[in-house]
DNA sequence: ATATTAAAACAACATATGTTCATATATTTT
DNA sequence: AAAATATATGAACATATGTTGTTTTAATAT
């Protein structure tokens, strides 16, 4: 594989993770786990501002994770999520 | 307006920034811009990997500029397009 | 065993998005 | 004045996306 076909798929891999946190929900669930580290669902809907639908936050949060820039452990009946790259913190404006 | 009010208008400006550069040609485009300043329509079309026609790259640019992301000045029959926050540059992939 | 809780999955829908193609506008060159 | 060039605009379409409401699954507590 050639130089720019290469950097192609890092272009096209960084759209995608720019993509799927490109929304405000997402963005505060970011917030919410790079000050916490690991949260359940639960208590990210506590956290984030927005109020949202329970099935709506397990939707965002599966993209995301499913995009790889979440990760989950199930512990019980409770599902932890946590953020892959922290330096994803950074893109998030200035309170 | 109160605090939380101005936080989640923060918070969706930035995912609106996100949300119109997170294109791999798109982030091609700001690469262009941020060696070289400031670009004709046809130069950035040289000056990217993808194969892109005429019409798609304006739209790209049109849309990007509506979000306040690019600027454009008229010279002649050229359009310049620059890029307004330098600091994007470095949401781009390492080559 | 039943009820409760946490979270995911499914279905349905309206809207938004990327893309292509064709056409228009403005400017410059011949 | 006509041809060529640079760029924008508009229509049309398929696909993707966000959202809501409902249902399901799994685990825990009663």
């Amino acid at each position: 594989m050639n130089f720019q076909t290469k950097y192609l798929k890092k272009l096209t891999k960084t759209a995608s993770v720019l993509e799927v946190i490109a929304h405000p929900v997402r963005l505060q669930i970011l917030e919410a786990l790079g000050d916490k580290g690991s949260l359940t669902v639960s208590n990210i809907k506590d956290a984030i501002q927005t109020d949202v639908e329970q099935s709506m936050l397990s939707h965002h949060l599966i993209k995301i994770k499913d995009n790889g820039v979440l990760s989950s452990v199930k512990k019980g009946k409770f599902i932890h999520y946590s953020l892959v790259d922290k330096s994803l913190v950074s893109l998030l404006p200035t309170k």
